[in-house]
DNA sequence: GCCTGAACGGAATCTCGTGTCAGTTTCGGA
DNA sequence: TCCGAAACTGACACGAGATTCCGTTCAGGC
């Protein structure tokens, strides 16, 4: 998992240490009272360290962000690519138990931990345009990610073959947003809410 | 439409028609802008007035936005209950005209101006905790419309018996939620996520 | 134990935007 | 035309925070 030439020091070690308390505290704070309640001197308090030790480590305030976002953005990503493949299914039984594991594991990382949610949707899109994009980037790379999943499965038959595969994609992130969302109020109704996700997926809403 | 007592004067319009340009002015800079990035002397210099006239008729800076998503939120309330009902409809075929009657509404108000979504979804979320609250108030209350749809539906028979009706409805709200959002990247796809959308709910994704 | 450079802390500085207020202008009525 | 009330204006007071900076502390090497 880690990368590159090592830093070896003790010392050093220390230093890499500290950086990522601040990228939690920080984390912690902004999901908390939210990015523009807080001030560098909470994120520092909250440490025990001087706000001035906070300047050594990071630009300024709107550079830590960044920071913060790239750890959430770099865990759903790695949920949502980890051991999941488009092409590694090819009946609809196999596509749903697929979707039912990823739909797992982010409910996992957003139903967990409101505080995901709430500074990945509330709190990062209003903090400037770069991150809005950045937010909207996340959607897209999604979005292109399940129509590859529906694309796989026309190819193959078990999806209908006059899918709109792009929209139709956007639609079901659109659910899953919503799970996310629905989440921050009603954390308990996640495994119910992705039921019923599937249910309409698979079997539409119509009576039979 | 308009409410109780008259104030006559014509002085009194005068002010009445500043006020709703005060609004206006503040939801476009906010809009455009960003709520936190945007001074009240900035919507002052757009309509030309010194920044001391704005205190003249809101208290504050909080105070406005709460007018400005008052006038959002009455007219996303007022397209989704006009002249749709959840008992005006009893085939399949009648709430399937319905719901593409609902959804072109919506797509008028979120694709037609970009603004709207961007204020409502990106920059009020991360004002404060109770304009949070208030856009989660507003998701509440469209998933409680929607499940009403979707019981009424149920009872006579012409959608799923086995339904869950309400995580149904958050799930159907989040893939209009999601049409907002790629609304912002991509307004030209509106009509076909719309379609992509409703196609899902009532045909599912799967091969026949 | 002493020296040196790096890390730290927090007082001081600087910027900026909110909200106030006293002087000025406008306007309707007499 | 003149008067008084109401509306408007923008300089100013004020506070909140972000960022800087320098005196102090600490850790490791000699």
């Amino acid at each position: 998992m880690t990368s590159s030439a090592e830093p070896v020091s003790r010392a050093e070690r220390k230093k890499q240490e500290l950086r990522r308390e601040i990228i939690d505290a920080a984390f912690d704070c902004f999901a908390e009272r939210g990015y523009h309640a807080t001030g560098i001197a909470d994120v520092a308090t909250r440490l025990g360290i001087g706000h001035g030790t906070f300047y050594r480590y990071f630009q300024n305030k709107r550079d830590i962000v960044d920071h913060v976002v790239d750890e959430l953005v770099a865990r759903i990503t790695g949920a949502l690519t980890a051991e999941n493949a488009p092409d590694a299914v090819s009946t609809l039984a196999e596509y749903r138990e697929q979707s039912a594991r990823i739909g797992e594991a982010l409910g996992r990382i957003f139903g967990e931990d409101p505080r995901v949610p709430r500074l990945l949707l509330f709190e990062a899109p209003g903090i400037d345009r770069a991150m809005a994009e950045r937010i909207l980037d996340l959607f897209d790379l999604a979005a292109a990610l399940t129509a590859a999943y529906l694309s796989h499965g026309v190819e193959l038959g078990y999806l209908r073959a006059d899918l709109d595969v792009d929209n139709t994609a956007r639609a079901i992130n659109g659910m899953i947003l919503g799970t996310a969302i629905s989440s921050l109020r009603t954390p308990e109704s996640q495994a119910a809410q992705s039921e019923a996700l599937r249910r309409l997926m698979y079997d539409g809403i119509a009576a039979t």
